[in-house]
DNA sequence: TATGAATGAGCTTTCATTCAT
DNA sequence: AATGAATGAAAGCTCATTCAT
């Protein structure tokens, strides 16, 4: 086992530096997508990271990959954490409000953003060909499933209305916060992201027009 | 103004003809941006209007600017319809309500789609010059304000709750509906845009959680 | 009649103007072609016909459409020429030589260069499609099938040797002339391209072992 | 002389495997370049190879090198045996054919392929220096010059007609087949490569008009 | 010595914009 | 006024070459 540790040791380096870039290549592309869109260009990405452009194409065979990898990593951290809260034991109205904290409070919030506006650009039958679309499709459907679980147990406990369909209580939960709005509350200062995501928790469950 | 009225007839059977071609114009570039985009070519933009591409550019001097006329002409309308409904005599959450059902049912919300998705290519440094994007804010930020208005009002009247911050509940209001959400129900014939509204309302002003 | 002209006279002119210009793309991207193989870039052949990159994409939509535009004229031309040897009343060896002398002699010469050099670019799967391939090879075969025809009746009338396979014949004849020889005879000032050709025919003829 | 060897005999082991792998690389770019051409990746080589690309550029310092070296490697071996040949006691006819029946027949057919196509691209001045086409220009022409002198000295013997210009018999000599037809005739296994040559030689000696 | 990650010039192609007709 | 051919900057991507390990 102790060999084993030193042979695969050259390795480890070399594969950790690469893994090292591989995430810093994610995490400055996604910043750069965040403020442009799609429309970034891989120039820019790669002076950003500090790098070649080649070397981006080393890593992500295509601008369409790169894209698809940020938001499968974003998509998959979400879907751990939903399934971590999912399986808590809790009700279905507190699970909900815990990943709609996550996603629109926190650290995450900011990925929100490019999740939305990039899966956007996806509906441009330009830049993406069939099959990435799919991948991609698979994995939101898989966390929509997982929302829509609980939104069901939910329903069946009597704490949602059960006379609205899930898919529409799952738009809205997804819909909470436009891109725009993040600029407008939390860039600008006026507020902080859990306190916003507070607010769209109560607006969610209770709507509007319920006094506390 | 009969007076005006004369004075622009000699003017007015050209001057009304370059009005409808521009209007055709918007009407065309806004189905095609739906459909791709910003990226959608002014090549198609002008085959599918049935002029040529220097036509465009005699009405709109770019594509910054027929993007921005058609998000003007878009948030005008909804707020010439806003507007009249927030004159009428009725409570402030019937007024938002019939606002909410203007901009996902019936004919807008389709609109809504691409207003949304343009608005967001402006956070694009690369295509929009600041004057441009502020020109912009102005309009959005005339029919925020209208809005805000009866949402204003309805918290002093007792109808909403006051706790929750009026640019809160306006961003709510806003992002009720994503655009994959609209596809997903309306397009593929889940549901009419209408009932779309409907459930969104609910969700807007009671929440999921109350059962009617 | 004289209407039609005239209908036709503005369009003519634009469409003249056009085809024109076509040619002349074509004429310096062959030139471009000859000199410096399939991987000449699309500027210099640009810069060299003394229009703008878009320019020479306005008339072949990529650089494969190009190269298969130039390759087809140049077949097609030949063909012409060939047919119309083949038709006239004359032994079979009389109508191979003919052919032999305006490929290798005279102004076609030059071009039997790159229609060599760029079908040998054909083979390699890297820059065409399979479909264009095809096209190109219908147009080719078309021309091999009639000088097959031609070499035929020559065995048939017993002006030819019986023995040798025709397409081995007509490889030979195809094959007369390599690019490197064309430069070192022709373009070196040693031979006309007409004596070359004479020589090439009493090669293919009579061999080199026999005396006049 | 035994000094000599004893001096690089330890030497002798690291320098034979150098030349080794030097070799390999040779046989395997050459390959490589047969199938995809003068644009084959050094990438491409160093993988089928085995070894690294910067190895590659251990033995060969640029791509020119190990191109121009393949042909070399070529040539020479071409020469050997044609200088063997040559220097046989027979008719200048004779070893014009056992040169010719080496060249397309046997084993070396599908080197003059590689041959012809590279040598195509030096023609190119994107890719070659001058200095670097002037030794290859060189070695061609020492072959050439071998070949040449066997036909005068046919011609002096009255075996070849003494009316065509050696240069021109030369260049009949190395064009008899283009490489389409190689692929046509012997790829397609119409035809072994033995078989062809004969019809080649009959054809460059008696011309297609002479039954048998 | 051998490696292969990194580089960046250079390629093909697209498209907003201009302007002579 | 209307046209659409022409433009050329900028994009995504490739690959010969270098160099730290």
């Amino acid at each position: 086992m102790e060999q084993a540790e030193k042979a695969t040791a050259p390795r480890s380096l070399k594969e950790r530096q690469r893994q090292e870039r591989e995430e810093l290549i994610l995490q400055v592309a996604e910043e750069v997508f965040t403020e442009s869109g799609y429309e970034a260009s891989m120039d820019e990405i790669a002076t950003r990271v500090g790098i070649a452009k080649g070397t981006v194409y080393l890593h992500f065979p295509s601008k369409e990959d790169l894209v698809f990898a940020i938001i499968q990593r974003d998509i998959q951290q979400l879907m751990v954490k939903a399934e971590e809260i999912i399986r808590s034991d809790r009700s279905a109205q507190s699970k909900v409000e815990a990943i709609l904290r996550y996603m629109y409070g926190g650290l995450f919030a900011r990925r929100m953003r490019i999740i939305v506006s990039l899966m956007n650009s996806f509906d441009s039958p330009r830049h993406f060909k069939e099959q990435g679309k799919q991948k991609l499709s698979g994995l939101w459907e898989h966390l929509a499933n997982s929302i829509s679980d609980v939104l069901d147990q939910g329903k069946a406990a009597g704490e949602f209305a059960q006379d609205i369909p899930t898919p529409i209580m799952l738009n809205a939960f997804f819909s909470c916060l436009s891109p725009q709005s993040y600029v407008q509350f939390v860039v600008e200062g006026k507020m902080t992201e859990d306190e916003l995501a507070s607010y769209l928790g109560r607006i969610y469950f209770q709507g509007i027009t319920r006094n506390p």
